[in-house]
DNA sequence: GGGCTAAGTTAGGCTAGCCTAAGAGGAGCG
DNA sequence: CGCTCCTCTTAGGCTAGCCTAACTTAGCCC
């Protein structure tokens, strides 16, 4: 399962409390590392039998838990990693820090060190890459903010102008599809009828434009009206307007049953 | 453990595994179901009678699995959050489909809602926002796999000019900390005659490019010489020459022990 | 009908990892 | 010295989830 080690994820997280144990307090005890981890100290005593039965731990009964070598170093790479996941959680995403660290706890156990890599360059490219026009981290969270706050109608603020042209693009409350159990498909996919709000516009240059224009933006809600004989065109209501779109078009659209 | 559902990870899986084969072939069968989660037969017919008792499916003994209304809508969320995941790892950070494919089905169980939502959200970002200059993802692909060449020792193509700016910010073979067990460090925190390789330099505006004129680049391999007594400043050597840094300059240098 | 084969079930066993309950070791106090 | 308290261990039990081995069911062919 976990790549770094061949232990068990519940071995691997032992592990890597006894070494913020150990840098935080000098030294890891069963009884904190059982209330770390959220389980009895008879859990924590059999978890440092097997710990021990790997070579990672040296330890007399009743005495207090320090790390081989080999353990050691293990926990370090576990430890690097658990904090590489929280970071990017915390920092790029913006997920809150508790949530950051508990995601992170599950994750490290099952990502790969393929995505991991990946996951690593990415974001030293989203800091470092001029070409995004600095940094653009710091920009996704301005959006994000201010369409929480457009959406729950609050006045958009002064920095909104400066920020117009990218709040335009960006989705607000149309994101939360996982938390809300929304259903997302494609614009086409909407039976006669059926009522949708637009999540994202995929389409690029004058095709995005005129969408844009039509008033498809993110949020917005339409209702299907009818869809020709081979699909093409595809007639919707938004805002009260009829709108009639070619199938190339609303395959760019994804949208949000309602 | 996780969200979506109050089932255990193997469940969901097989929840899954169940809606992809019915899609697929329109029905699915307990040697198909267990071919896919490579396990035997046995194991099975023992899932879905749990499935069956949570209601999720309905089935006499020796027919084919059908998935209730609510078996179906929770079988349709969890494909979503899937597929969700192994696109971001395929599309966006570029990860083969095979590991892709395999993470998605781990992470899926364990991530957060919260880090789902913040997930996507940016991923309509990084599509949509202009400010980034067009598709941002396309430019990593672009940096990672000239990075990648540079790297193995080829000889830059035509696009490196253009990517020029670009490509002196990317880190190459220094992402990859995780597969190689790297440990990584602030470059203050090598003891004298350590050696270490640069991994990314965090520094903005003239510092950055103060430090990229001396030529610490991600990827050069350096030795640290002294530390003055409060750690300022430092001395390090790289390609020959020697090299003076405030404390300061040095905090924002992250490095690989070698 | 008899027998072969494939699909599915049942029964019983295993492991990791948690639990509770009860006991052991050691420190401090009266 | 003995009592009490705290920490830790041991013993025994539970569940999910996998396994193998052996049985059942049903289709098909001769």
């Amino acid at each position: 399962m976990a790549q770094i080690s061949n232990l068990t994820q519940s071995l691997e997280d032992y592990l890597e409390i006894i070494l913020q144990l150990v840098q935080e307090k000098g030294e890891a005890r069963v009884k904190e590392i059982a209330e770390r981890k959220s389980v009895r100290m008879a859990s924590v005593t059999g978890a440092m039998k097997r710990l021990a039965g790997e070579g990672l731990i040296a330890r007399k009964a009743r005495e207090t838990v320090t790390l081989t070598r080999s353990g050691h170093e293990l926990a370090n790479r576990v430890l690097q990693r658990h904090e590489f996941i929280s970071r990017f959680l915390r920092d790029v995403l913006g997920v809150s820090e508790d949530t950051a660290s508990r995601d992170a706890c599950s994750i490290e156990h099952v990502i790969s060190l393929e995505s991991l890599d990946r996951l690593a360059g990415f974001v030293e490219f989203l800091k470092a890459c001029p070409l995004a026009g600095g940094d653009l981290v710091e920009k996704f969270h301005a959006c994000y903010e201010e369409g929480s706050r457009r959406m729950q109608g609050e006045e958009t603020s002064a920095l909104a102008c400066r920020r117009e042209e990218c709040l335009e693009h960006f989705p607000d409350s149309s994101v939360r599809i996982f938390s809300r159990g929304a259903r997302l498909v494609q614009l086409s996919e909407l039976q006669p009828g059926e009522r949708g709000r637009v999540v994202s516009v995929r389409a690029t240059t004058a095709i995005r434009q005129r969408l844009i224009d039509m008033g498809l933006l993110p949020g917005v809600e339409l209702v299907m009206q009818r869809v020709a004989p081979l699909g093409d065109p595809i007639d919707i209501k938004l805002k009260g307007f009829h709108l009639s779109l070619r199938k190339i078009e609303a395959a760019t659209i994804g949208v949000e049953r309602l």
